[in-house]
DNA sequence: TCCGGGGTCAACCGATCGGATGACACAGGC
DNA sequence: GCCTGTGTCATCCGATCGGTTGACCCCGGA
């Protein structure tokens, strides 16, 4: 006799592509839909009030709670589910962040269905999995010790890329322009550039910020 | 006696999402998936091939050909189907270019799977649709005329986008500084920034470039 | 305890940027 | 034929930025 059905709730942004996954998941052997959350919100709720055995977790989640910080709630709670994030993107923050968060696994959109059903199977026994570019990510990531920027950059960098001058971002964050100056430059260090505008793009590129 | 059920082709690069996509429609009255394209160059070959009713293309597909790349060439063929966009983004340079491919009706997959079901059958009749906040945009454009680039300010921007400065955007362009900075004054004024960094960071918000 | 990382600040200088203005050529639309 | 939009170029100047060097404080780990 086969192990009970493992119990998921689906929780996206997109009501087509939710809708898509519940249709895809639903015919899925040992699979069980338990519910279905279109914002952090409502996963954090439904995850309480179903208790599945998985949350399958998109990052993107438009207004409100994002699904790191969804993660980071979900998970937090006592004998609380497993949550396989699923979504988009392979960035080295992302990827972080869910990770911090205490997601079980990571697996990105473009990965085939089946590994997905391996996925929400192998998540519901705990066992962690990453999409292949994902491992990548993080071996790189390991090799490198830290290409990462501290706090208070990200807090420069952040102004910075709201188009403000020195001046305007050491008066935002009550410091001299020879500080917002010093940390500018260990910025462009780090990133790899020689101008702000540099900064910027790489900071949008690689969604450095929030 | 039914109509024939209208026959579909489905273009997404993401592996779960399409087949998420198919599982969805598949189950849906009066449609028939006809066949998937993970890439724009697929969608393409396919179109031809399968002779569709409508293609269901995603704008965003990765590396290779876009989403309206692979449109443009779709609908230029004699006879052929329709294609409805669905997509994430509702920037006003998706919009447009998708419609100038020659997109029937442009989508987002926020909307609910109903909105799509229906959206796939107008399309397949010729009869256009848009996400009310897709119309919302192309409302406001019409009434404010001209919130967009030329073609020189977009290469101009997508030059500042890579960390250039003046003199480096000149010699990339060919062109002098002094043309440069004509330009770039223009390009802030349009985007209501007053830095470089700000036009950046705003080129990347609303996907300006390519 | 010493040391290193993170955060703060200062002063100086050359290079670059942004602001303002004016000009010319060419295209297409009225 | 005129006008508008686009693209090109120039000059001048003040403001800002980027580069460099040196310094202090606090904290936590070796």
């Amino acid at each position: 006799m086969n192990p009970p059905a493992v119990r998921l709730l689906v929780c996206d942004d997109h009501a087509v592509v939710r809708a898509g996954l519940l249709a895809l998941l639903g015919s899925a052997p040992g699979i069980e839909v338990a519910g279905e959350a279109g914002s952090g919100e409502e996963a954090v709720a439904l995850a309480t009030k179903l208790a599945p055995d998985v949350v399958l977790m998109d990052l993107q989640l438009g207004a409100g709670m994002d699904g790191a910080e969804a993660t980071r709630l979900i998970t937090a709670a006592p004998d609380a589910p497993r949550v396989l994030v699923l979504t988009t993107y392979d960035t080295d923050a992302d990827i972080t962040r869910a990770v911090e968060a205490g997601a079980t696994g990571y697996l990105l959109k473009a990965e085939r269905p089946e590994e997905l059903f391996a996925a929400v199977h192998a998540a519901a026994r705990g066992r962690p999995t990453l999409s292949p570019p994902v491992a990548d990510r993080v071996m790189a990531r390991m090799r490198s010790p830290r290409p990462s920027l501290t706090t208070r950059e990200r807090d420069i960098l952040a102004q910075l890329t709201q188009g403000l001058g020195n001046r305007e971002i050491a008066r935002a964050l009550f410091i001299s322009e020879a500080t917002v100056k010093t940390h500018l430059r260990r910025i462009y260090d780090k990133l790899g550039v020689e101008t702000r505008a540099g900064a910027v793009a790489v900071a949008k590129e690689q969604r450095l910020l929030a």
